[in-house]
DNA sequence: ATACTACATTTGTATATACAATTATTGTAA
DNA sequence: TTACAATAATTGTATATACAAATGTAGTAT
């Protein structure tokens, strides 16, 4: 029973995330992209710098250095050295980036939903509340 | 609700993914190369075609000649053409890929229980009755 | 037989990711 | 001050994966 609930996980987890990965591509940029730009969306006015970037990334990366100059080169986020620390680099979001966002945002909850509707309101709740626990 | 519900499966499916490649990496193949050996152990005698290989992977590929290609150069799979439907290319599992699946057999066992220890008997039956339609 | 379509796999190329080693900066103890 | 360790990020290199185009094979209609 370990195995099949392993397998459903992986399974249910690959299919999540090539979804949304095809989703995300229409507007350029690849899931862990996204994430990150809502990562800095989240910060507010506070930069981010790499380490913070790297513990909330869904998907944690052994490279964020490159995936961010990715998003450099898209010009939808900026680098920085930190005055107080200069082994830091902040990163802030740009306006294009929070553009870009805004673009995505309503489509990318109906994508959620979608990607969800085989279940009712409660059925999601005890899902999130039997997954937790193994993240 | 629905984007908790997303991120919690994704979370949960990258960290398994991520654990089970750490550790299938030790007996040197990937876990899509791990779960390919299992197919081919699963068809017994038969052989499978690249086509079925596909359909039956957690996490489908672009590119399964490649990830097949790989597991040849390590001797733990064969490949032959269909003398039936030349399109057709037959593989099978070596003897040395059924060795290193037995020696992998008990240990990854213990893996999957480790990963899933966090919930009881009942909650397990719970979770993957719930993830199932979403897959 | 010929042309056309569908099928099954392979290959070229670009991109992404992993891993280890390196660089740069800071803090600290002798 | 110098040497050393710790931290933060970057870079080189190998490997993995995605995507599209190409190859080879079989089936079918004319």
């Amino acid at each position: 029973m370990n195995r099949e609930l392993v397998v459903a996980v992986l399974s249910a987890g690959n299919r999540f995330n090539d979804e949304l990965n095809q989703f995300v591509k229409t507007f350029g940029i690849s899931l862990p992209q996204f994430n990150v730009l809502r990562i800095l969306r989240g910060q507010k006015a506070k930069p981010a710098n790499l380490s913070t970037i790297n513990e909330r990334m869904i998907h944690k990366m052994s490279n964020t250095t490159r995936l961010v100059d990715k998003l450099i080169d898209k010009k939808l986020v900026q680098r920085q050295i930190c005055e107080e620390n200069r082994r830091k680099i902040e990163i802030f979001i740009t306006k294009e980036g929070l553009q870009l966002l805004k673009k995505i945002d309503h489509l990318i909850d109906k994508k959620e939903e979608q990607l969800t509707q085989e279940l009712n309101t409660e059925e999601k709740e005890k899902l999130i509340a039997l997954i937790q626990p193994l993240i």
